[in-house]
DNA sequence: ACCAAAATTTTACGCGCGGAAACTTTGTAG
DNA sequence: CTACAAAGTTTCCGCGCGTAAAATTTTGGT
């Protein structure tokens, strides 16, 4: 016999033949392969020895699995399944310029619009191979800072951040986001991060102030007197020349509060105002969910029937669609808010950015529908 | 001049008296200094150098503050302050046997009562020196078992686990908790962990239930066929042990639903029940807020008005004091759950057992109080 | 069957820190 | 002042992996 070619391929007949030859052995020799196999796999190294594969390959293969070769991706994989082995991240990540972790930011969780919307975001990041890290700032700036310093030693490679807004300290966000890669979300600071996206707040007012016109009195808008997002102010912007558009005249009521507890507010404003002088108008846009939470509650403590219906002395109305609003009583009309867009938006354009790509726009903004509900 | 002394000391009192000497410069000097200063500190041992300290100290430093001098520690810390020095996190977490990150894990960030705890309890690890990263199973099997499984990568020190429940991946979860030190909380799973912390919901029974008879017709049960959750159960048992206790008939109404939508499985399933053949009893506590709130809709949908006064038809109440029940129309009559009790019961056991701490109680249970408001 | 390109292997170094060992300085007590 | 334990310093090694360069092998197409 003439044995040819490279000694890889020479070893590999013979190791074919030998293992012919002892296949009638394979009942004994087995239980010997998976002793062998429970040898504990400490590190990349012990793994590429029991894959047959060399240590920087198999470092490739963890960066991308698709840097290597096919044949060799279904090995190593193979391998995987054999051994359950994985790499120590923290040694990965200490000689990586860029890790796989994204921060994700929110003002607060106890919100479950926020609730909502990070766990679309998150979802995604899995799903896009990073691995995100869900912070809130529960409505504190001083919170907010600190999640932005301690994140830094984890060395993220992006940043999907919803600001506080206002309150927010914006050359701190500003000064991490010319670090790392950042793509705000739901509410905006000019100049600050790679893009935007959110909902089209101006076009809420237009759309709920047609619809509200359309099927009874202008209303009037109810709103915190400073509110800390400053898509508060869009919105208020948005009722008011949606106002005057139709030649109405704008009225805005504005309630004392601070703080993130806007139910509280909605329903303590609410009641001040029904106990002096009333609201200008028998139908009430509010500038979001929560507060009209609070404000039907409130309506509910005076004994003031809510709803369209003609044995009903007032309409409420909010924006945001949030979860629970499907189940107030009545049931809210609001503006639905695309969460899945937004975080689709956050999520592609931090992660286009991450791989290359150009960012075509700094500020994206998504419209909202109309959700007609029993309450306006 | 004669010199004594070891050579530090000399060169202390040599150093002194230069500077003494060039204090009039101090004014052209600082500019100097300060640049110095921004020599970026890229590691310990640069931290070291700059602060005059050798680097092993200041590691012992970074791993417990108190094991150095006082002395040592203010000039560390002050030295800290000039460089603002932190220490890589990943370098610091790859030979270190234990982290100081904890896992916090609840089985659903969408419900504001697991956002509200889960808040709690990562304040008292940030405030313990902990670094708690936060987890949501959102309800899923499959999630919650990702995440322990992710989760074994970063080395955590401990982890905190409200767990799914009935769906939970038992064995997974008590495999984990062999290897970490592990407290669960709010929902008990037998034998796993050091600890359990939770409301007593046996008790919750009871409590309402004594009300609920005192004030008016005694209540039926109102709950979901295949609660996820273990302490539904106990609520239920609860339920019937109080109203055997007091002769009353206990009568359980359960409706079909999957998932953690409760609001829409107490809404469907309370409007079923009204159009059939209603509930046997006008009186109806519900087996946790979220139900309540979906029944309380239902309510409102067929003009059914809740309450306790007398123009009203059904009493409805709940059990959790879910951060929404007070805006519920009417505010909803409920059990309040401890949470400041449970997080901490949770944290300090965990903290305490890693800092050698015996465990004294495998199971510790928190009443509950009554919340009366409208509705019941 | 041959050859250039692509992929893999070999070899070697470094990241930033933990931690051990042997030694020196410091603080405190007798 | 001496003695001694505690704290700090020096020196060294290793963790598990990223990454670069050079050598080698494999691949795909002619």
């Amino acid at each position: 016999m003439l044995f040819c070619g490279n000694y890889k391929s020479v070893l590999d007949f013979v190791a074919r033949q030998v293992f012919d030859k002892l296949r009638k052995f394979v009942s004994i020799i087995e239980p010997k392969a998976t002793e062998a196999m429970e040898t504990k796999i400490r590190n990349m190294e012990d793994f590429a020895k029991a894959s047959g594969i060399s240590r920087p390959t198999i470092s490739k293969y963890f960066n991308d699995p698709n840097a290597v070769r096919n044949t060799t991706r279904e090995r190593i994989e193979q391998a995987l399944e054999t051994y359950d082995y994985r790499p120590n991240i923290f040694a990965m990540n200490q000689n990586r310029k860029l890790t796989r972790n994204i921060g994700v930011v929110v003002p607060s969780l106890a919100d479950p619009f926020f609730a909502e919307i990070a766990r679309n975001v998150e979802r995604r990041c899995i799903d896009a191979g990073y691995q995100p890290t869900l912070y809130s700032a529960h409505g504190n700036r001083d919170q907010e800072v600190e999640i932005l310093d301690s994140l830094r030693s984890l060395k993220p490679a992006g940043l999907l951040i919803a600001p506080l807004g206002r309150s927010s300290d914006k050359a701190m966000i500003e000064k991490f986001s010319q670090k790392v890669p950042t793509v705000l979300f739901d509410s905006y600071l000019p100049d600050i991060g790679l893009s935007f996206g959110g909902s089209d707040n101006f076009q809420f007012g237009r759309l709920i102030v047609d619809y509200l016109c359309r099927t009874g009195t202008p209303p009037c808008f109810f709103e915190m007197q400073n509110p800390s997002n400053p898509n508060a102010n869009k919105r208020r912007q948005g009722y008011i020349a949606a106002m005057e558009a139709l030649g109405h005249t704008p009225q805005v009521v504005s309630v004392t509060g601070e703080g993130w507890n806007f139910e509280e507010i909605g329903r303590n404003g609410g009641l001040e105002v029904i106990d002096s002088d009333g609201f200008p108008s028998d139908t009430v846009l509010c500038s979001n969910d929560r507060l009209a939470i609070g404000l039907i509650s409130a309506c509910f403590a005076r004994k003031i029937p809510v709803g369209f219906e003609s044995d009903s002395a007032i309409r409420i109305a909010g924006m945001d669609d949030h979860p629970f609003s499907r189940f107030t009583c009545p049931p809210l009309t609001t503006i639905s808010q695309d969460y899945e867009a937004i975080s689709k938006h956050a999520v592609e354009t931090l992660f286009g950015n991450l791989e290359g790509d150009e960012i075509t726009d700094k500020v994206v903004l998504f419209e909202g529908n109309l959700i007609m509900r029993k309450s306006a």
